[in-house]
DNA sequence: CACATTTAAGATCAATCGATCTTAAATGTA
DNA sequence: TACATTTAAGATCGATTGATCTTAAATGTG
């Protein structure tokens, strides 16, 4: 009854959210994407609604993908240090390969668009606040397994801990050394002593 | 033997300054540039050279008024424990009073440009090395004057430091409450004891 | 096999961008 | 006072933006 779709949509989607991930929206024309994805102009609009509607798509699947391959090892029940110090391992190997030189798309996209969407703020706000309740979680476990210091203020340490992940995709996206980011991850753990 | 210009220059880059502050570059037409400073575009033009200049230009007095007004406080000699947490209490004033929640310019134009143009990168990366030299040099009186443990990584904990003023700007401009930067703020002193 | 529908491709739209050019007023010197 | 120069103001430039429209090929049903 209908022609079907020549491109896949997924596959389209994920070329799209990494070129948005390193130019940005504003600096990300239509043309850019079309050229990077193969995908003709009306094919991107009839799939994504429009240049919004694709960015938006985009933040949502960077959450899901990548936000979930650095923060996931902390979603399980009895995660702890060891988890903790996990994540700290795969953000500095995703610097070593590069994958983190741009940055992180949610912290370039609050500063992007700092207040003016409602909908990217609350990704941004709702995901910033689901690290740090992770963090908070594992460090709870830590404690009581005798890991790191009894005398730990967990929410307040967590809150620091994922402050210092943003700075450091601030610090990764200007082009930091990857010496200077193992430093920063050393005193974050030592705190834990 | 010529006409006077009939605006000044000094203020027009400062109105010029907060507007990128809080736009970017991009975002902000020379339009909206005309109808903030007030100057006609061809009086910017020949004052500033083109967009360009007139940004790096703000960008140079952003370093020059805003971050000394920021991190002055470390540049004397004998700056130790005092000027460091007093260098936190401007920061959580400033979040207060409204002057930090589009973030600091610096952290902001690094996301914007990436390593996309090297003058910039060298007034971003330069401005955050200097910041930490400062929080080291300080720390090392801290040390010496007994204020601090006296068996901290200084230069690891000034890196570390830096790295999460920078997370800080970047949770200013995203809306974050001032509970939380309050919590921040602690937990990064209370490294020190 | 015909037909209605949806696709892909790209021409084209108005709007906006940064930058330049034109014009005339203001200035100080000769 | 007359003139060369620099200013301010704004019209206008070509380029680029996101979005729409036109056209024709592809598809599956009746």
């Amino acid at each position: 009854m209908t022609r079907t779709r020549e491109f896949d949509v997924n596959e389209t989607l994920d070329k799209a959210m990494h070129l948005f991930w390193e130019k940005g929206y504003v600096e990300t024309s239509v043309r850019d994407l079309v050229k990077c994805t193969g995908v003709a102009h009306a094919g991107l609009y009839s799939a994504f609604g429009d240049k919004e509607g694709l960015f938006k798509a985009a933040v949502r699947k960077y959450c899901l993908k990548i936000a979930d391959e650095m923060f996931g090892v902390l979603d399980h029940d009895n995660a702890g240090r060891a988890e903790i110090e996990h994540v700290f391992e795969i953000i500095l190997q995703m610097n070593k390969d590069g994958r983190l030189r741009k940055g992180c798309m949610l912290v370039n996209t609050a500063v992007e668009f700092s207040g003016t969407d409602e909908e990217l703020n609350n990704l941004v706000l709702g995901n910033f606040k689901k690290l740090e309740n992770a963090l908070s979680r594992a460090l709870t476990h830590a404690v009581a397994a005798g890991k790191v210091r009894n005398d730990l203020p967990v929410k307040r340490i967590a809150t620091s801990m994922a402050t210092t992940i943003h700075g450091l995709s601030v610090l990764s996206r200007a082009g930091i050394s990857i010496a200077t980011i193992e430093q920063v991850i050393l005193a974050t753990l030592e705190q834990l002593d």
